[in-house]
DNA sequence: CCAGACCTGCAACCTATGGTTGCGTCTGAC
DNA sequence: GTCAGACGCAACCATAGGTTGCAGGTCTGG
């Protein structure tokens, strides 16, 4: 199957919001939700939100440090993440290949 | 930025249920709107709207045939969005190799 | 030490989307 | 010709992404 444990993760990274969150904080090695708003078209609130979501998954960690609260990358989770991404293209890559090659034969034997 | 073009296709592809189906799809070598709800956990109308969006982003590609629609998979289509998927995931596991390279130069920094 | 600025969190509200049920319609088979 | 099967359309519900507004902590300048 390949597409049933990973769900949380994937609508996890499936919001392109969150998607570019996670870039950003991957760029700038963590940021708080105001930073991050202000580098994205949504709302402070909004980032808090999506924060909360990718911090239920493990996706981000965030700590409190005076009046704000800056969040980083878990890496290990990222990486999960990467992996179930790259798994699930590569299976669908292999049956495109093999429709390929099917669809190949086919015609080979159509000419004939 | 690689996160930009792409959120048609990724969010068509975001989906659980449209992933599933995508692979019923690849693995049958097509099929109805019925065919599909019959092994999924949901109804016939959820399917069609999703084949609905699967159509408008290119994924598949529906012809009537007598009293039924038979669906099939765009394979170009397909294949680019398993590129943009792996795009993705390069994408972060250069920054993640990246930030490991730098964290272990700190370390090797602090031990000496 | 106090006041104002700043960042956070919580709540109400709006809209889009995934899901359901129900119904009308068209096609195919008997 | 009729009846079952498959479809499309419409109404409706719940949840998620987004907004605004507001109250509460924390730092900083006078």
């Amino acid at each position: 199957m390949s597409v049933a444990v990973d769900d949380e993760l994937w609508s996890a990274v499936g919001d392109p919001t969150r998607r570019r969150m996670l870039d950003l904080l991957l760029a700038d090695g963590g940021g708080t939700a105001t930073t991050l708003s202000e580098q994205l078209p949504v709302t402070r609130q909004a980032v808090a939100k999506h924060l909360g979501v990718l911090g239920r998954v493990g996706l981000v960690h965030g700590t409190p440090s005076g009046r704000e609260r800056r969040y980083e990358v878990d890496e290990a989770q990222l990486a999960r993440a990467v992996a179930q991404l790259s798994s699930v293209g590569a299976t669908w890559d292999a049956r495109l290949r093999r429709i390929k090659r099917i669809a190949e034969a086919i015609q080979r034997g159509q000419q004939s």
